[in-house]
DNA sequence: CTGAAAGCGCTTACAG
DNA sequence: CTGAAAGCGCTTACAG
């Protein structure tokens, strides 16, 4: 790009250093103003664009962010939702000077513990890792030297900072919700240990139960998922509950469907709540009562506590809990 | 950074000059085998890790790509398919040593001409445009010197290269498939001046109309949405059509669901179909005849014609158009 | 207010 | 096979 208009070049038809056009052009000290505004008329006329990439080296700063994807959660459907957080991340980002690149994990790069390229070239000043990744990786990740950030997971065993929709507090008000609603036998649905979301809204469900008095039975504990994460065939207890909570929107609508066939109505019959308030939780007829996940804060926090790392390497946050919203709809019914 | 290690560190240390290293280090020619096995072995034992903007500084390229959606597209629910894309750019990209930028084209930077940070900061080589945008940021794009494609619509003033289904096409098979099965009464719905998309997609369906010697009914063409691109209630005509072609899936899951509130059964009483092959393909009762869209491919073109055109500025691709594929289901009645 | 010098970490082109 | 020199386009720190 020879072709490219520098510093240097308007400094030079003005017969003046590119030490001045610098500060002219970034509104620093140290310029008279007449002159000031002569070198940004003229970088203007000449089409002059600020080469970013020249203050990044003097600094040793890309102003890049990385986020991480694991290829599981970013694969057909269900990308939507990741794939929206990124998006929230990269206008937030791009306000404060930041630029998002996004990174597919893949199955192999995670089982070998592959680092991201972007980190083996320099390519990013931090790494926001969007979704749960092995336990293995998550002990690599927190070997490398650049500030990171969990976003709607995090590991019990790392002390890295992360931020969670408040799963445990949310799926546990939404089963006192049920409770209140007359319901006594309740069944959770949803593979205990694929995520820690998974887990923390059945922890939360349990609390609930415990509250109200009832045990917890392993036939009420419906798996929903493989190891992989793939959905398998729901199956129904021999006894039906009165409602079922289930780990999300996709899995609730899966489920009502499975209902459905059996002959059985929703919420008539029997209740059912989601979680993630998405697209399932609208498509779904009866449309369901789920929890709003709050993509914009989550993105903003992880934002903000990625750029402040940056600024003070030393700087923790800990787990940080979001709240989730109740969103009222159709399929519980009144007992 | 200061604590980065360089190549000159792993140099000092074994008494060689920092270009000697750079060779070994991208396995050129002028190092000994000896002297280069070396130098990996310290470079991988002091954690040395490469320094891309350097490259990049020397040689005037970022290898980054831009990919620009207009807000409208990456909104909420409907942002999955353009992100689906970006995540295919985005990998297909990264095999190449390159890494994708999303930037989200708002409102307000579309209206006001406004470009994209990222290109006046120099932190891209490329763009792909993904989504229709205004007439006048065309022109806008057109003007910058860097190479773009767009993709998945495209101008007829403008000679940028794009690559877009074959929507005229595949909505002229799909309309002939309707005929095939007895349907003379056909509407189509979608806003005509909405999008090039839904513009070739009707200009397909007109075709077979055309070719089978039916008259282009005015009432026939429904409109969708406004001129923001938001949805808006579906008229059904006064006498209803044995079958619907919809520009979309998603607007043809609302036509069935209209349709189901007047009472009328799909297929039994109309038939539909969508384009898109998307999640309201699958969702929809019964589940929709559309057109599948090759997003891989799609994806593969934009990336390759934009690193050919890195390669060679003068190289043109026009106007390329990618097959989609009908996916027969229930939605269909036969006559 | 203005600018000469040095440096960020590489690579290219050339000389030995 | 090996390396000294120059340069990519900025900015920082310092001197005038």
């Amino acid at each position: 790009m020879k072709n490219n208009v520098t510093m240097r070049d308007i400094a030079d038809k003005l017969g003046v250093s590119s030490v001045t056009v610098s500060k002219a052009l970034n509104d620093k000290e140290g310029v008279g103003e007449e002159l000031k505004l002569k070198i940004k008329a003229l970088a203007e006329q000449m089409g002059y664009r600020y080469n970013a990439m020249a203050k990044s080296m003097k600094e040793g700063l890309s102003y890049n962010i990385g986020v991480i994807i694991p290829e599981r959660f970013a694969g057909t459907e269900q990308s939507s939702f990741y794939l929206n957080v990124y998006k929230s991340i990269t206008k937030i980002l791009e306000n404060k000077g930041y630029y998002g690149i996004l990174n597919i994990l893949s199955h192999s790069d995670e089982k070998q513990l592959n680092l991201p390229r972007i980190y083996n070239e320099n390519k990013v000043d931090g790494f926001i890792i969007l979704g749960q990744i092995s336990k293995a990786y998550i002990q690599k990740i927190q070997e490398i030297d650049i500030p990171k950030v969990f976003l709607d997971f995090y590991d019990e065993h790392a002390d890295i900072d992360s931020i969670t929709t408040d799963n445990f507090y949310a799926a546990y008000e939404l089963t006192n919700y049920l409770f209140r609603n007359g319901h006594q036998e309740i069944a959770y649905v949803g593979n205990l240990y694929s995520t820690s979301s998974i887990q923390d809204r059945f922890l939360g469900y349990y609390k609930s139960l415990l509250e109200h008095g009832r045990l917890l039975k392993q036939e009420f504990i419906i798996n929903d998922r493989d190891e992989e994460g793939t959905y398998i065939d729901i199956k129904l207890p021999e006894t039906l509950p009165t409602a079922f909570v289930c780990n999300c929107d996709q899995v609730a609508h899966n489920l009502v469907q499975k209902l459905n066939k059996a002959g059985y109505k929703v919420p008539e019959d029997c209740s059912v709540v989601g979680f993630d308030n998405d697209l399932y939780a609208t498509i779904t007829d009866p449309a369901l009562t789920t929890v709003e996940v709050d993509i914009e804060q989550m993105a903003t926090n992880s934002v903000n506590f990625i750029l402040e790392k940056l600024k003070d390497k030393n700087k923790t946050f800990g787990r940080v809990l979001v709240k989730g919203k109740i969103i009222y709809r159709n399929s519980v019914q009144k007992l």
